[in-house]
DNA sequence: TCTTGAGCCTGTAGTTGCTACAGGAGTTAT
DNA sequence: ATAACTCCTGTAGCAACTACAGGCTCAAGA
């Protein structure tokens, strides 16, 4: 009487494989609300399908894209609602283009003066190092 | 028989004005150990010298450079160990210069794929996003 | 002198976005 | 039957701070 139909759906390491997302980060998303908790089998395992899948990478994507997880929550709450239009997107997705451009042209600074600094550094054995003055003035 | 002398040194708010550091920030440099632990006034108060605005300023540019905590602390060994040569300096500040260039070049990916994506969309009340589909892709 | 308010002290919890571990139960292969 | 594997849960850890609670100390005004 044991079930001999294969359990459909994917389990943790099968989805965590089709989406290259840690498997702990899986779980994590679920617990903040940013996955939607997956049915179980009758012992408890989570099964998921292809819904899953690609809620899951519409996340992965959106961090990979640098969205943090609270406006990954905007944008899903907007797919959710089914309401959405380019403009409330668009709305949404420049400011974070914004940020963008600002830690670049931030890490663009950091970078020159850093290369600036090492320029200067004879990179010899001699015990003054122009680094650390300018790291001290 | 009170003590007419003023007490010579700065306290937290004093060394948190001088140079732009959270006044918090500098007790969890403390206990962290970046910085050093300050004498005391009778009564417990910490009692900062020049030589603690000094290595603050220090800390916070390095930070400000994007080294990290461990990063600082090495630096710092090389300072006080004053056996420091530009070689030595150049050797953990190289690698840091390459890690922003690497920054950057991902961010300015991310850029690009952003704009290029917000550009395709309309921007107008229509319910279909190419913002969303790309996500979803 | 008493009171008020600012500033100091400590330890601890919260932040973001995960990652890792402990300890137990279920499943699969030999 | 037993080993090896995956799954389950809660919890602790990481970086680098920031903020809060509860209690002292200190200087100045009424």
């Amino acid at each position: 009487m044991t079930e001999h139909v294969p359990v459909k759906g994917l389990q943790r390491s099968q989805l965590s494989n089709r989406t290259g997302c840690n498997i702990e980060t899986i779980r994590y998303y679920e617990n903040i609300g940013l996955m939607p908790e997956p049915p179980r089998t009758s012992k408890g395992y989570r099964l998921y399908d292809e819904t899953h899948v690609r809620r899951l990478r519409f996340v992965l994507r959106s961090r990979e894209l640098g969205f943090g997880i609270n406006e990954i929550r905007g944008l899903l709450d907007l797919v959710d609602r089914k309401c959405q239009t380019c403009a409330e997107i668009q709305e949404r997705t420049k400011p974070h283009l914004a940020e963008i451009r600002a830690k670049i042209s931030d890490l663009r600074r950091i970078e020159r003066l850093l290369a600036r600094t090492i320029a200067q550094c004879s990179g010899e054995d001699v015990p003054e190092c122009p680094i650390l003055d300018a790291l001290a003035a």
